[in-house]
DNA sequence: TTGCGGATTTCCT
DNA sequence: GGAAATCCGCAAC
């Protein structure tokens, strides 16, 4: 189990949001640890129409813009939190959107944490995983290479990995820039 | 200072 | 398959 380390946050936004696919994410709570396997991303890089830093450097988006492997984090309709892993190479904004996570450890506290049982229901959608795993504006902007947050490798291979259009994006729809492991088709939020 | 739109989920039909 | 829930960032007044 290896921590990920400040160089491979630091590439080409969408190239990250393809290496991202089956690493875990660890989240160090008040009541212990969550950690799930990421099995669904988005990459919204320099440029995009539809990603947040395009619209410019705001306090809301600073954070794309600042140092690499860090956490984009941002509230969304008025309930949901949306969790981003900054991921860009030097000089340039971009975010990798985790969009869904095959549960791990403290699988109870996360059911705890939604409301209820079904597993692969817990984390099949940006705004479930940051509820199961207790992700919100706290973490805004928290370095991914401390020990509260952070994601680590333990060696698989996630094998082929398929590309669908992004969802809820109505500004370059087209665009393939939703990933996730063909093998992992069960936990992501729309196969 | 006000008003509007949004990288969503859930519940109801 | 569609609408409601309901807060924040940002642009315009």
């Amino acid at each position: 189990m290896r921590k990920l380390d400040r160089d491979f946050y630091r590439r080409d936004t969408t190239e990250a949001a393809q290496v991202l696919l089956g690493k875990i994410i660890v989240v160090n709570t008040a009541d212990g640890r969550l950690s799930g396997r990421i099995v669904e991303t988005e990459s919204y890089s320099f440029g995009d129409p539809a990603a947040h830093s395009t619209k410019g450097r705001t306090p809301r988006t600073e954070v794309m813009f600042g140092e690499a492997g860090h956490a984009y984090i941002y509230f969304i309709h008025g309930l949901h939190h949306c969790m981003n892993i900054v991921s860009h190479p030097d000089d340039v904004p971009g975010g990798v959107l985790i969009r869904a996570l095959e549960p791990i450890e403290g699988i109870e506290q996360m059911r705890q944490n939604r409301g209820m049982e079904s597993i692969t229901a817990l984390c099949s959608g940006p705004g479930k995983l940051t509820q199961a795993m207790q992700i919100d504006k706290s973490l805004l902007g928290e370095d991914l290479l401390g020990d509260r947050l952070y994601v680590v490798d333990d060696g698989v291979d996630v094998g082929e990995i398929v590309a669908r259009p992004r969802i809820g994006v109505t500004l370059a729809a087209d665009r393939l820039l939703r990933f996730y492991p063909a093998k992992y088709r069960q936990w992501v939020s729309r196969p």
